[in-house]
DNA sequence: GTAATATGTCAATATGGCTGACGTAATTTC
DNA sequence: GAAATTACGTCAGCCATATTGACATATTAC
């Protein structure tokens, strides 16, 4: 142990990789986190729902006509767990399904009318919050966020994100 | 609402303020986020232990001596909930608690031995991650990054959170 | 016709939030 | 020195969201 170099001493790093700066990296990740979700939060919990609800309608809403594996594949959670947010957003009118035409064992999914004012209304505050943080950071900063966060995804999803967010949806 | 018009086409807003590009933001942070805390996750779960924990540790580890007034402050959760998490790694030995000096009501927080060893074990897979996603963006992205994450931070909740920042622990 | 796929469901379990109420010790205030 | 406030904890109950494992039903593919 006596000879052991501290890691974050051992090479001659750049500024931003010393393990402090790496440290406010994950903690201002935490904190803008935990302050994003806080609005939508709170208008879902009026309504008996949850954050689970919130993704679900988010993504069918940008992949109108989404499958339920397709959805599954996104939000990386089981399909139990998906299936009772699902059921209960179906249930009280918020998304509809149709089986598809090609392969008629599929559930497409999409919003209903309902679902997407409530969609509307939850990503607004979102909206509103990421557009003020872009407009005060400016569009250098911008892609310096959008670089990093996908640096952050594991290697093998970042092609498909990439895909994802060119052809979600254009028409509104 | 025949006559209203979309907001998204209302302004001449620069690009990165469009309705796509704001999507893509918000997108991208649930992507992050997502991936960021697997690893972490499954190393817990072979403790019995729980994303809270994490951060509860994380955050005593960086601010040693830590009462239980701030910690709640940081997480933003009800103290109801933080006793069960914080109890269980006093418990289990991770977290040791002792009276306050000028104050002896409160009890400040410090990690154990073996709390700063799963610190560390747990931090190193997300420090890792950051640091790749860092040094592959650059310096510049990084600055970007840090600015446009403070910028989604509540507003009151800002100064506080550079000043923690800044006043961290800096011994090791 | 058999295998694989897409989806759903039942059951049990755990985590991590929440509210509300109450309790104790220590400090501050007047 | 009594009263109010603060720091912290705890009990009880509730809810949302995740998990694993097993099984069921269409439908499609070979």
């Amino acid at each position: 142990m006596a000879d052991v170099i501290s890691p974050a001493k051992l090479a001659p790093n750049p500024l931003f990789l010393r393990d402090e700066e790496l440290r406010q990296g994950i903690e201002l990740l935490f904190y803008a986190y935990r302050d994003f979700t806080g609005e939508p939060d709170a208008i879902l919990a009026k309504l008996g729902l949850g954050r689970a609800h919130h993704r679900a309608i988010y993504f069918v809403g940008r992949h109108a006509g989404i499958t339920v594996s397709e959805l599954l594949a996104i939000l990386k959670i089981t399909k139990q767990s998906l299936s009772r947010v699902l059921s209960q957003l179906v249930r009280e009118g918020y998304v509809h399904q149709r089986p598809g035409k090609r392969d008629r064992r599929q559930r497409l999914l999409e919003l209903t009318e309902k679902g997407k004012e409530l969609e509307r209304q939850l990503t607004r505050t979102q909206r509103e919050r990421i557009a003020r943080a872009y407009r005060e950071a400016g569009a250098d900063a911008v892609a310096g966020y959008r670089k990093v966060l996908l640096g952050l995804v594991d290697e093998t999803e970042r092609r498909k994100i990439l895909t994802r967010l060119d052809t979600a949806t254009k028409a509104t």
